[in-house]
DNA sequence: CGGTTCTATATGCCAAAACATATTTTATTT
DNA sequence: AAATAAAATATGTTTTGGCATATAGAACCG
């Protein structure tokens, strides 16, 4: 439950390379709330989920039933997969690893 | 400040011909809230903000802000302005009136 | 006008979010 | 392995949405 847009909310945050403490700090909220909120564990309120949703450069749209398909697969690609599109900014090349997640 | 997205689950209650009362006893909620709801008085759940955009047949969509504006134009004509789109299931096309809101 | 329908306000209660703070668990890096 | 940083849990207090219910105001229609 507690739909998968929150879930799309975590994946733009780390998109971003913000941690929860560094969002949490940016909208005034203590670092613990946000890990409440991403893991589904409290229903946030409309406003937080507007703000939150703006911090992270996200635009919440009502989209009509009938044409979900059609921005969906406008936004395929750049918002579905994981592609990091960025590198930390301290990151000098000598460990390449993967991360899952 | 309780965000125009309401102004829009508002919008598309109207366009459904759905009174608060109406949407109200679907969702499971007293006229009374969705009266507080929609004058912005009240700042909702995200719960009750997904269950009220589906009711309506409108799905939320995060869209990143660098893709908002493809995804308004492919809304456009749908959802910006006020055409029914449809009339209501017993209508015999005798007295065509305006009806202003 | 009076009746009906829709909407807005009002009061009160309760459960849950918001918040602060602290601690623990889980990565990540050297 | 130890140190650091990030994320998850925990506890307690305040605030507020959700809900019921009731009523008042507005718009509509006969």
């Amino acid at each position: 439950m507690m739909d998968d847009i929150v879930k799309k909310l975590q994946a733009a945050r780390k998109a971003k390379g913000l941690t929860q403490g560094a969002l949490g700090a940016k909208m005034g909220l203590p670092q613990s709330h946000i890990s409440q909120i991403e893991a589904g564990k409290v229903d946030m309120r409309l406003s937080s989920f507007l703000e939150m949703a703006r911090f992270l450069d996200l635009e919440p749209v009502l989209v009509p039933r009938a044409l979900t398909p059609a921005v969906r697969s406008l936004l395929s690609g750049n918002e579905g997969g994981p592609q990091p599109a960025w590198r930390p900014d301290d990151m000098d090349d000598e460990d390449e690893k993967e991360e899952l997640s």
